[in-house]
DNA sequence: AAACCTAGTTCCAAAAAATGAAACTCGAAA
DNA sequence: TTTCGAGTTTCATTTTTTGGAACTAGGTTT
């Protein structure tokens, strides 16, 4: 039912995208159980469409050039990148600390710009990379408008990363309503150790949630006025991009005529 | 002999990789030249692998985040942005214009990066953007360095993008000779009129080049002192990340022992 | 409300493509 | 010189993909 061809290219991108250094046919061959001739091949076709590039030292890959050009051309279509970086910018300055933009991707969000703190200690955040959407404040402040999401995340199981993660599935849901409710989502650790966040949820003109925009701070730095101060600049900041965006007034705080 | 299912793949990502607006199966099938019911099953597998994500409105597709994430790790890879950031933020704040980092694909360039000038009038360059490499100052500094290429881009036709675009395969030979002798190259506006820049190609430890240093420059803010001034300030920045990168000494201006 | 688009999905026999064991190439190491 | 490891090519066999047609589902016109 799937095409089997484009199933193996996403396995070996997959491989790529996993791994510190390049891959050669053989242990492609390897890792995903085939024959040495097909992998040859199929890594041959790859390399002429730009897919995979090869070191020039010893011919094993890499990731190709191109995906940059189409994975820069996919953010760029979303339009919420160019909307909310001068926002993001605003919202850095104003709470002093690290600003992240993200999307959710299945049960992951993904991250697709940061604006640093001007801080000398920062939680860095690889722009392209990912993290469990369970476990930050981005990803569940997103989650709460996607209940079906929810129960696949929960159905994949709730892996610790942290002795905060929450791995309890009815912990999730009742979080999740709750950031529905309020409009943002906290992370208090739960990723990476010491590492928090608020995140709240961008729509656009559909009303559709397409990203968030989330903070990341070193728990050191937290404490009550500060969670109350992001919780309120972040919201904010969410709700000034979706609507430069279009996106109808939020219905939390109001209760709108039957 | 190179694998159909990947060609069809790389041509539908070309397609949205064009396109302004979200594509269809139908349309798809037009454009591809196939029935529709072959498109429509190959989007199915394409978006459950995340290479592209269906518009909730219409059902149309767009390019999908995990491109992104690929395309993040494959210049991550290369290492080259993480070396050459710092010292492109000291070119600019030395010549208080654009600086641009690329990389040579095939017979064009790809923009990685940019450091965007302070002042009001710049030329506003896409990352991830393309650029025909014969009509750039970086990317005659990397043909320079790649014979094959120069053929390559001559056998595809020099198309005149202004009419100060290089059209002359001897011409084009004749200046990326001198750009391999003198270790930079200039554009004089031969891609996008009014927009001019001078480019010098980087190095790796094997001594091979990976990408370009290029600066963006309108022509009205361009004199004589000003090139020389780019010129050695674009060739000594190239330089200096390419001895980050580990690159054995320049050839260019020493004559080294036989 | 019935007929009629348009867009997309599913079916299945026919057609085409991918597969993989073995042979081959090429460099480097013993 | 031989051996080894990594990669590529070959070609009969197996497995996919294909695509016309039927089907589904919204939306629009008559």
């Amino acid at each position: 039912m799937m095409n089997q061809s484009l199933q193996k290219t996403a396995r070996i991108l997959g491989i790529l995208m996993e791994s510190k250094a390049p891959v050669g046919v053989n242990e492609f061959a390897r890792l995903l159980g085939m024959p040495k001739s097909t992998v040859s091949r199929f890594m041959a076709t790859m390399e002429s469409l730009g897919m995979v590039r090869r070191d020039p030292e010893n011919g094993r890959f890499f990731l190709g050039f191109r995906l940059f050009e189409l994975g820069c051309k996919a953010i760029e279509d979303l339009g919420l990148r160019k909307a909310a970086l001068p926002l993001m910018e605003s919202l850095r300055d104003r709470i002093n600390e690290s600003v992240l933009l993200t999307v959710l991707e299945d049960t992951h969000i993904t991250y697709l710009d940061t604006i640093e703190s001007r801080q000398a200690i920062v939680a860095r955040t690889q722009i392209g990379g990912r993290a469990p959407a369970y476990c930050v404040s981005s990803g569940k402040a997103m989650l709460a408008h996607h209940p079906d999401r929810i129960e696949k995340v929960v159905a994949q199981g709730l892996r610790p990363y942290t002795p905060l993660t929450i791995t309890e599935p009815d912990r999730l849901r009742r979080e999740c309503e709750k950031a529905r409710e309020q409009g943002y989502a906290l992370n208090r650790g739960e990723f990476r150790e010491g590492v928090t966040g608020v995140g709240a949820p961008v729509f656009n003109a559909s009303g559709a949630v397409i990203g968030a925009i989330s903070t990341s701070t070193p728990a050191a730095r937290m404490n009550k006025l500060r969670w109350q101060e992001h919780i309120e600049a972040v919201t904010q900041t969410a709700q000034a991009i979706s609507r430069r965006l279009g996106a109808p007034a939020p219905a939390g705080a109001h209760h709108l005529p039957g």
